[in-house]
DNA sequence: CTGAAAGCGCTTACAG
DNA sequence: CTGAAAGCGCTTACAG
């Protein structure tokens, strides 16, 4: 039974004095020290119980203690991609005593060190983010916490980085594209300053030029009326596209409703080909053939090796992890099959 | 310039030192207290912004200043539904100097209480909350923290709830297909111990009754495998269903990907009608009639009301506020429209 | 095995 | 307009 006590939480004070012995014997019994004898503790955790003291972690923190929460600033929530690592995140932490504080930056570049700073205020054990396109943190910024990056670098503060391997999934979908036949391969997608963006034309241009093709130059599509545009551009002309690659999955979704609006046949009059599965895409007509990003085993990793910084205290190895996505090859792209996934070996 | 420190942050001392004033008074600059002299004032900015100082709110915490934090727990950051209320709370409480600490149950009733607790010890000004189903909170375990339930009530705490009107929502979507001149229209969707569901099947209800039909049973379906079974049973027999309407947009997908599967075509085989817009209705074929829900306002209300709470000092007023939702209707449903949308009057 | 004292970084009365 | 003192709820040495 806890008793409500409307003036202000239980203390260690009450505890203490409850079950007769001095704070640090309270302290000690709850940081699991073994110099306590079985009657002392049976008597504290009946006072602990009795009056439901919960520790003042503001207090706790305030004598360097950790926090055992981890921060996690993210672009954007409304974004499945993201949410589905802050979902994961969340879960990794919780299963090992940890509080998730997400935040998110609404792609505001100078969002970034706020939050990061507003997070070190509140005394974060460590911190994981996906920062903003053209955000630099300077390393004294980072205030010796554990951090790790996560989808995107973080530029300027040395500190690990897990990634898909974004440049061989892309090589790997235009390679499967160009086996179809296809040669004039369009890319198009958000802001190229996105580093995984930047990895996937890279993987693109891999891709075309091993097969000794020209690349065609990236195409930035933000809504849908540039999808609309951008698809009637391209498919008219002596020399029309035969397939279109957008290189993330909002973009996706702003051409598949363009050909809807256009008419535009898949994969008859266009090949396409998706970075990043859609809910939808075995709903749809043709099935959608896509890059599938690991995004579950990306979180989990970035949160890990976080964590073993944090409790083990491990230095960052400044290093850079790359986990291979696979192909999941179903119709869009020209093929008849129903869902075969190919796994891209890692580079 | 912020001068790095790597032995421990900068404290008050170390301003007042470098001011030449006494601690209290850079804690009056800080709080903007008016009673201190242009030129103290001036000494004072020079020496914050010489060290970098930032205030340590585990020490302000402990001594009863608020923190600037309201908590948000969800139960999925995974699904599309709470990931965009989470990025509109955020967005919201950004706007207005909060941050906001965000926490998954992952719909396990005893993680509420949990996180609840949690959130308290880290001294969060506010808690908004959408419970799991059966989880109910004594009033006393709120410690008189300022709390608005978000989509889903909170049994036990007596606290203001923010929600979508979906019995309305509901009824009238049932009507619209009822005009169709549908009779046979099921139900179905996931947990019905949820809120929302079970306001939705009243909804339902109300429309079937009103039109003097009876009412179908709610049909549980939480996976590809049993979509595919309820489609193949709704649709044998010698009264075959004429139309399906999932409560959810999880339950809609399942659907739609089990229609792709048995080849059934809508809406000429069966209509359909979805609850919640998603992202693929207007690129899948036909275009998707759905409830849309006003997501973004019903997440704007609460967190006004939790800052109002917070800030005014305001008690809760215990109240159930019903945000309309509208309907898009589209083709899925028979019509041959395009996107027309069709506001709700409030009930 | 147990405890009395000091202190983390701030703010709240209280003086002047 | 400014400051010296006490204290928030804990934990860290240090004694015993």
């Amino acid at each position: 039974m806890s008793v409500s006590r409307p003036m202000g939480r239980v203390t260690l004070a009450d505890v203490a004095k409850a079950a007769g012995v001095a704070t640090m014997t309270v302290s000690r019994y709850l940081h699991g020290n073994p110099n306590i004898s079985a009657a002392t503790a049976r008597k504290v955790k009946a006072a602990i119980d009795r009056l439901g003291y919960r520790p003042n972690y503001a207090a706790r923190v305030l004598m360097g203690q950790p926090s055992k929460v981890i921060g996690l600033i993210l672009p954007n929530l409304a974004n499945p991609f993201f949410s589905l690592i802050a979902h994961c995140v969340q879960q990794a932490a919780h299963a090992r005593g940890y509080l998730v504080w997400i935040a998110a930056t609404n792609d505001d570049p100078s969002s970034d060190l706020e939050l990061i700073e507003r997070m070190h205020d509140h005394h974060v054990d460590g911190l994981l983010l996906a920062s903003s396109p053209g955000s630099t943190i300077p390393l004294e910024k980072m205030g010796g916490i554990p951090t790790v990056a996560i989808d995107r670098p973080l530029r300027g503060a040395g500190v690990d980085f897990v990634t898909v391997d974004d440049r061989t999934a892309a090589r790997e979908a235009v390679s499967h594209l160009l086996q179809h036949g296809y040669k004039r391969i369009a890319i198009t997608g958000i802001d190229a300053q996105i580093r995984p963006i930047q990895e996937r034309i890279l993987g693109y241009q891999d891709a075309m030029h091993a097969a000794g093709l020209p690349a065609l130059p990236y195409i930035r599509c933000d809504d849908a009326a540039s999808a609309i545009q951008i698809c009637k551009t391209l498919r008219s002309g002596k020399r029309p596209i035969e397939a279109l690659f957008p290189l993330n999955g909002d973009t996706s979704v702003l051409f598949l409703e363009a050909f809807e609006e256009l008419r535009i046949s898949i994969p008859r009059d266009l090949a396409f080909f998706s970075y990043g599965d859609i809910p939808l895409s075995r709903a749809i007509r043709p099935r959608l053939s896509a890059v599938q990003q690991p995004i579950e085993a990306m979180a989990e990793q970035a949160t890990l090796r976080l964590l073993e910084q944090i409790e083990q205290k491990t230095k960052p190895s400044r290093v850079r992890i790359k986990i291979p996505a696979s192909l999941v090859i179903r119709e869009s792209c020209g093929c008849k099959r129903k869902g075969e996934i190919k796994t891209i070996p890692s580079m």
